[in-house]
DNA sequence: ACGACATTCTACCATATGGTTGAATATTTG
DNA sequence: CAAATATTCAACCATATGGTAGAATGTCGT
C-alpha cells in the first residue's frame, strides 16, 4: 500500500532529526505546550513551530488547542508501524547477513593469503 | 557523543525514502551490483547511484569494486544502532503513554459529555 | 589498440528543508 | 477597550535532496 509507505517516509524524516528527536524525548513526560519546548532550544520560536508541525504531520505529536496555548502529546503509533518495519528487516539480515559476512571474508583470506589453487575455478 | 546523533541522523534518513528502503530489500540476498540494482527501479542510473551513495554514507552499505563493477552488501550493524534508539523510546511510550493517553480521553468524556464547553466566542 | 561496458563525476534544475523576521490571529489580563 | 501573551502564517534565504544529461574514468573482450 502507498499510504503505508508514504507514513514510514513521514515517520522516518522526521526522527532523522536531532532536534525532532530531542523533542519527542522531552515529550515523554505527558503534555507540553509549544512556548515550553521552544524554552530549551537555541533556535527561534517559529523555527520550533515548523518542526512541531513536521511531527504533527507524521502522526507522532497531536495537538490540542487551549485558549491561546497548544499542548503536545505523543502518539507512540507510528513509531511502532516504524519499528515493525525495521524489525522486520533488521532481524532478517542480523542473522542472515552476519553468518554471510563471515563467509564471504572467510573466502577472502583463502584466497589472498594462499596462492590460487591449480584446477579451482577463480571466482574472479 | 555527536557522532552518535549524526550517524543516527543519516541512518534514518537513509530508510526515509521509499527508493532506499527498496534497495536494502533488495540486497538482503546477498551482493548486487549498481546496474542490477538500477534495472529494477524507473529512475536513471545516475539517480540509482546518488541513492547508493547515501546508503553508503549512512554505512548501510558496502561497496566492493571488482572489475569494473560496483559489488553492494548490506552492512546492518548501523540498522541495530537505529533500532536502539527506536525501541527505548517506544517501549517506554508504549507502556506509559497509552496509559496516559486513556487517563486523557476519559477525562475529556466526562467533561464534554455534560455539555461544559469553555465560553465559545466563534471565530473570525 | 579499440570499442563496448559499468560506473562515477560535474553541472544543472526543481523542489524540500531548516532557519530567519515580521505581520496576523486569537486569548487572557488589567 | 487595550496591552500582553501564545501561536501560526507568509515571505524570504541558504542549503540539501532527488532527479536529469553529458563527460570522464577504468575495465573487459576482440
Amino acid at each position: 500500500m502507498r499510504a503505508d509507505a508514504q507514513r514510514l517516509n513521514r515517520v522516518y524524516g522526521a526522527i532523522a532529526d536531532p532536534t525532532r528527536r530531542t523533542m519527542l524525548g522531552m515529550l515523554a513526560g505527558g503534555e507540553v505546550t509549544v512556548g515550553t519546548l521552544a524554552e530549551r532550544f537555541p533556535i527561534s520560536f517559529n523555527g520550533v513551530s515548523k518542526h512541531v508541525k513536521v511531527l504533527e504531520q507524521a502522526g507522532l505529536v497531536r495537538r490540542k488547542v487551549r485558549g491561546r496555548e497548544h499542548w503536545l502529546r505523543l502518539r507512540p503509533a507510528p513509531l511502532r508501524e516504524a519499528t515493525r518495519w525495521l524489525d522486520h528487516y533488521r532481524e532478517f539480515w542480523d542473522t542472515r547477513l552476519d553468518a554471510l559476512e563471515n563467509f564471504l571474508v572467510q573466502q577472502e583470506e583463502r584466497s589472498t593469503s594462499k596462492g590460487r589453487r591449480p584446477g579451482r575455478r577463480s571466482g574472479r
